[in-house]
DNA sequence: TTGAAAGCGCTAACAA
DNA sequence: TTGTTAGCGCTTTCAA
């Protein structure tokens, strides 16, 4: 069976193919409610669907969007940053490219060639984290940068807002209580640690709370990671020892239950704890489940789609921050009491 | 800054354009080096590259590939299989497109429809577990189905072995010297789970192992379903208790460790697991780093891609069975002393 | 209210 | 070894 031409609808209805075009695309002037009935009736008859290459060709748009990312394998974020961008994409009758590169240059450089070839109506390069990038020469102008920023600026862009997101989690535990808060850092996520740590230093300036060295220490961002951090952590003398913890991320926050748990303390009784990323699988399956704060992959994703496409605007070297919310389960509460006679909840 | 057209080139080097359709397209035949070299110049300087979109009206091929998923947000497993599908999808010079339906079957049709109309030279139809599904009526022809099987047969599949997953899995445990294994199953994932336990038996019955009714026991895939099913296991008597255990999944595992840790117990010293997924984040990160069946995604989605381009044979209606490799980590041991005389590695 | 025809940028059959 | 030209299936201008 072959494809089905506008032409084989034309003949079926009896009108010219004008009139079928006219018809098929809604243009509202002209063309008689009956006629408009005839060749709606014989397209359907003969399972006509216009061929969207052809009116790529003819138009120059190809209702399509190409997405390069760097890495949709290797990272559990992938999904609901491309389920954004996609459901998007579908809502204004856009189809997606997706291409992964890998991190590859040489791939990127291809990716482009190739979605550039496909004449995509436009394009989107996505990161699998929060970081700043150097922009391929030969990316188009108009490009929409998700979840990165191009170094040298001159295209659009949205991030998560990582200092606020730091605000809210030591906000978190302040406001229940604790004085002595850690944070567990990284190296491996250079932008986002350094964002969250300042968010980390303001909420504690506005709290009046000395800022202790010692509480902030780094690790890699593994479960065991956060869980050797939490030995050194919790082996400081007691009136030093942190009552409350805030990690880069929910893997580090699985390391310190763990370190935790070994040393017969209880979370939250005995120490508090905030994650980041409300990464799924993880945070909310702890037990007792993981108070974090959630990276909005979906909405920055959507952003971005929607920005690229033009039915959002967005402006050039201004960053979009896209808010980072609070997820509470159950991993924090008050100090423990015999930390001091700090303002708590209960006696 | 207009696109330049195959004729831009023609009219730069001198030439017609089938000739720098010809050199464009590396056609061996006739064209002299010179000319060939005069033609590849007059393109780059005037930053030429073919329209697709053009080449795809004249040729009726696209080199594109739709890919319809089911979820991709709700399962981290996405990742690998849109891997494997994408570099082998880059490797043969195809670009895909990705639609995500979310299960929506009004979405589904409309995917099917765009990608059509899109004239896509294969399409995949992917589930984000093994599963048979319903093919969609509009489905066209020559669509290969990936980690799921068609009701009624038609289309090429693959799906991951199950049944010989679970016997590795079984076999990990009898070969540690374990007599009394218990399967901790779901009936949330009726193909998987069933089949996973066809392995379960088959070994036992290899082993001479007698199946005990009170060792298979069923839960929800969480962490906390694997603790409330473990709990369950370790309340019985001490000479029907299961000395090794094998989880339908890697979520449940870690609720294996949870319940085993509050009752004092140690894996695997006191406990061997063994999970399946070999989830990301999940598997390698616990303490001690778990034991697995491994599910092939991305070799999966790289089948589906390269049987739907052809460049791999596959069978209608015969599954193609992908094996589960098992990745031994730290979580199976030898049964513990006290549990009898049974052949172990250590007195 | 409808139709004829040009042309989007390319490939390929055919001619030279 | 190279060029001319028809035509892929559609949209859209212009004419009727």
């Amino acid at each position: 069976m072959v494809r089905a031409r506008i032409s084989d609808v034309a003949a079926a209805a009896g009108v010219s193919v004008t009139t079928v075009s006219l018809v098929m695309n809604d243009v509202e002037s002209r063309i008689s409610a009956e006629t408009r009935q005839r060749v709606r009736e014989a397209a359907r008859a003969i399972g006509y669907a216009p061929s969207s290459v052809a009116r790529g060709l003819r138009t120059q748009q190809t209702r399509t969007v190409g997405l390069i990312s760097d890495q949709i394998a290797t990272t559990p974020f992938a999904g609901d940053m491309l389920a954004g961008a996609q459901d998007a994409a579908r809502e204004n009758g856009h189809l997606v490219f997706l291409i992964d590169t890998g991190g590859d240059s040489a791939i990127e450089a291809d990716a482009i060639r190739a979605l550039t070839a496909q004449q995509v109506d436009a394009l989107i390069y996505a990161c699998m984290w929060h970081q700043v990038v150097a922009a391929p020469a030969s990316l188009p102008a108009g490009t929409v940068f998700l979840d990165c920023r191009p170094e040298n600026g001159g295209f659009r862009s949205v991030v998560p807002d990582d200092r606020a997101g730091g605000v809210s989690a030591v906000r978190e535990l302040v406001a229940a209580g604790h004085r002595r808060i850690a944070y567990i850092d990284t190296d491996d996520a250079p932008i986002a640690s350094a964002l969250r740590h300042e968010g980390y230093l303001e909420v504690l300036a506005d709290a009046g709370i000395a800022v202790d060295p010692a509480l902030h220490v780094r690790a890699e961002t593994t479960a065991r990671g956060g869980r050797i951090a939490t030995d050194r952590l919790l082996e400081l003398p007691e009136d030093q020892r942190p009552t409350g913890i805030f990690c880069f991320n929910d893997r580090m926050a699985v390391g310190v239950y763990t370190a935790a748990h070994h040393r017969g303390l209880e979370i939250p009784r005995d120490l508090s704890v905030v994650g980041y990323d409300d990464q799924q699988l993880i945070a909310a399956e702890q037990d007792p489940p993981l108070t974090t704060i959630a990276l909005p992959h979906y909405d920055m994703g959507r952003w971005a789609m929607e920005v690229a496409l033009g039915v959002r605007a967005g402006d050039e070297d201004v960053t979009h921050l896209m808010e980072c919310p609070v997820i509470r389960r159950d991993s924090v509460g008050p100090p423990p009491a015999h930390v001091g006679k700090q303002n708590r909840r209960r006696a």
